[in-house]
DNA sequence: CCTGTCGTTCCCT
DNA sequence: TATAAGGGAACGACAGG
């Protein structure tokens, strides 16, 4: 069933996230580059489970197909009708008072390990290692070298590639560098990982009354100036057409996208949905193999289908990409959801070993979070086992946790439900973060102590704490603080060890205290929402810090919920006053269930991990999938687009 | 029906 | 010789009020 029609030609249904074609790779000789790929990956483990995925994609493809072909005339037209307003509506949100601008470095990694050795000019280079690189630069991306591609791979496609390892204080030294340029033309401006940014140049460009080409080769020399390295830049009346537009003439030039409709029109109407950011390998297969969509125009043209098939939310996107359309504005500052970390490693199922990992993950997930000043509730493993299969478990806590050893405590639960099984990689992952109006406060005072001792060094660190950034502007000596700039650093192992160690104990004080006052009244709240009503809850209030107070017990000894002093519950630390018998019946007997309920779980996990796994699956998707397209009747509610993109893409 | 939880998918660099 | 990342957000299903 999965196997595709290339018999003779096997490599040409392979494909990777590095298989597609990126900046620089004009001349290289995709043919040989991909059957070089196929022949490297085939009978791997990591190419048995890519295949798996393929399959899983097709048979999404071929439901999606299905759902489609049975579309009436009379839905279409229901649908081009609801079609028809969202692009008139959207139409008139269209905004071309602006001229963004955005700047990306070129091969930035690469770039600044060749500045610091001039020997490497010129000669193939990848930054990473044999196992995956990072960034190569535009003599290696000639071979069909390119960032997340595995070293050995590249190794076989250019044997003369030199490697070299990656050295994230140096690419934030950098980074702060041309971070110093783009503040002098935008203080505003807003930084995507270390190498991007976008600057509105609205204002300068108006003022001064010079062209956008002007602006943006000033821009690019003042970079280059700054720090040696040549960038890439776009302008546009958007963000998201900016940032298309920086990477037409890289490496080293920039593209010009005038404030015109026709011109943006003209623009969008052959440009390859893949370019836009946002969509990706999986969303642009799917919409060329079930809607024969390439490009951005035929997002327009079959935007009744969409309608019909897609959620309000993704419909609204592709047609404002089909548009043309995309954030002016300042960016919201939406605040962090999560925060995760997770480590690769030799697969193995020595329990010892994987516990002694967990360790370590947790405890520089506790550290990251205590960077940020969060406490969270719900914590999520993640495993991949030795054939990449990915699987998250998670817990959600009736307290907030921040310490390496509350998370330690509760992961090791979770993975103990898992074993035996042979792993390559664990994370963890803490989310639903307690949002108390105490801590901006804290944070702003935490950044003011930090950047009083060394603003270069908080930077990287303090971003994206908060929604409060802006304000503390003046604060920092520089004003680098931006919403992104912890956000960029995806191939980093170590980048956010490197430079604050100095931060630690101060944001450990902050974080002691926030938990002194914060947890009680919110541990019982969350509690009693289950079993109490408001009046009741009101008379129960402090509660002991019992850390047993989670939602599992996979312990085998019978605990017996147990109230200590006779309204305590030794459990999660309810108080449920003497008076209140019947509630306390009630809440022994959740405890109760809630352990059976565990335990039995527990039990399937482990001897039946295999048909139980796979008979929640298929009733998932083989029900699921096909009734999610929602034919919902609210469709004429217009979202504005700017709301959108908060809610949806984060695309800018 | 609404909401919280959990697992998966997707995207980005 | 073997060798394939890490981080974050959104989505979708489902269970419990």
């Amino acid at each position: 069933m999965g196997s595709s029609s290339n018999g003779d030609r096997p490599w040409q249904s392979y494909h990777t996230a590095y298989t597609n074609a990126k900046a620089g790779m004009d001349g290289v000789d995709k043919e040989k580059v991909q059957r070089v790929i196929y022949e490297m990956s085939k009978g791997s483990k990591y190419f048995e489970s890519e295949k798996r995925k393929e399959a899983f994609l097709k048979q999404k493809i071929d439901n999606l197909q299905a759902q489609r072909a049975k579309l009436t005339d009379k839905d279409i037209s229901h649908f081009q009708q609801i079609c028809d307003k969202k692009v008139v509506d959207l139409e008139a949100s269209r905004d071309l008072s602006k001229i963004w601008l955005h700047s990306d470095m070129d091969a930035f990694y690469a770039a600044v390990e060749t500045l610091g050795n001039p020997a490497l000019r010129g000669k193939p280079l990848a930054v990473g290692s044999l196992s995956m690189i990072s960034t190569a630069n535009y003599e290696a991306r000639k071979f069909g070298v390119r960032a997340a591609m595995p070293g050995f791979i590249a190794q076989k496609l250019c044997p003369d590639l030199t490697f070299v390892p990656p050295n994230f204080e140096k690419y934030t030294y950098y980074s702060n560098l041309t971070r110093k340029v783009f503040q002098k033309y935008d203080p505003n401006f807003i930084a995507m990982g270390l190498d991007e940014a976008y600057l509105d140049i609205t204002e300068t460009c108006n003022n001064r009354g010079i062209s956008r080409e002007e602006f943006a080769d000033e821009l690019r020399h003042a970079v280059y100036e700054e720090t040696g390295l040549t960038c890439s830049a776009g302008v546009a009346p958007n963000r998201l057409l900016a940032k298309v537009c920086s990477d037409i003439n890289k490496p080293n030039g920039q593209f010009i996208l005038p404030n015109d409709r026709n011109a943006v029109l003209s623009f969008i109407s052959s440009l390859p949905i893949r370019k836009i950011g946002g969509i990706g390998k999986v969303t642009e297969h799917v919409l060329r193999d079930v809607l024969g969509i390439n490009t951005c125009e035929e997002m327009l043209q079959k935007g009744a289908l969409l309608c019909a098939m897609f959620s309000q939310c993704s419909t609204e996107f592709f047609l404002s990409v089909g548009l043309g359309l995309g954030s002016t504005g300042p960016p919201q500052h939406t605040l962090r959801k999560s925060i995760s970390t997770e480590r690769t490693f030799s697969a193995t199922e020595e329990e010892s070993f994987l516990f002694e990992k967990l360790a370590d993950v947790a405890e520089t997930l506790s550290k990251d979070m205590q960077k940020e000043c969060l406490c969270g509730r719900t914590l999520t493993l993640k495993l991949k086992t030795a054939t990449f299969e990915v699987r998250n478990r998670a817990v959600s806590l009736q307290k907030y946790i921040h310490s390496k050893e509350d998370i330690l405590n509760y992961a090791s639960k979770l993975l103990k439900a898992e074993l035996p099984l042979s792993l390559r990689l664990m994370g963890l992952r803490m989310s639903q973060f307690r949002d108390d109006n105490l801590d901006p406060m804290q944070k702003t005072l935490t950044n003011f102590f930090i950047s009083g001792e060394d603003a270069t060094k908080s930077l990287t660190c303090i971003s994206k704490s908060s929604g409060l950034e802006i304000s503390d502007k003046q604060i920092t000596n520089n004003g680098y603080l931006d919403s992104s700039i912890g956000n960029g650093s995806c191939f980093s192992n170590d980048s956010c060890n490197v430079s604050y160690e100095s931060d630690y104990s101060l944001s450990n004080l902050l974080v002691e205290h926030n938990n002194n006052d914060g947890f009680g009244v919110n541990s019982v709240d969350d509690a009693l929402s289950v079993k109490s009503n408001p009046s009741k809850r009101e008379k129960m209030k402090e509660l002991i810090n019992f850390s047993e107070g989670e939602a599992v017990h996979l312990s085998n000894q019978k605990v017996e919920p147990l109230w200590v002093d006779d309204y305590i519950c030794a459990l999660c630390g309810i108080q449920l006053p003497p008076s209140f018998t019947e509630e306390r019946q009630e809440h022994s007997d959740y405890h109760l269930a809630e352990m059976l309920q565990k335990e039995e779980s527990t039990k399937m996990t482990r001897h039946l991990m295999q048909p139980e796994r796979l008979v929640e699956r298929t009733k998932k998707t083989g029900e699921g999938s096909r009734k999610k397209q929602k034919f919902s009747p609210k469709e004429d509610e217009h979202i504005p687009i700017e709301a959108f993109f908060i809610k949806c893409k984060k695309s800018l």
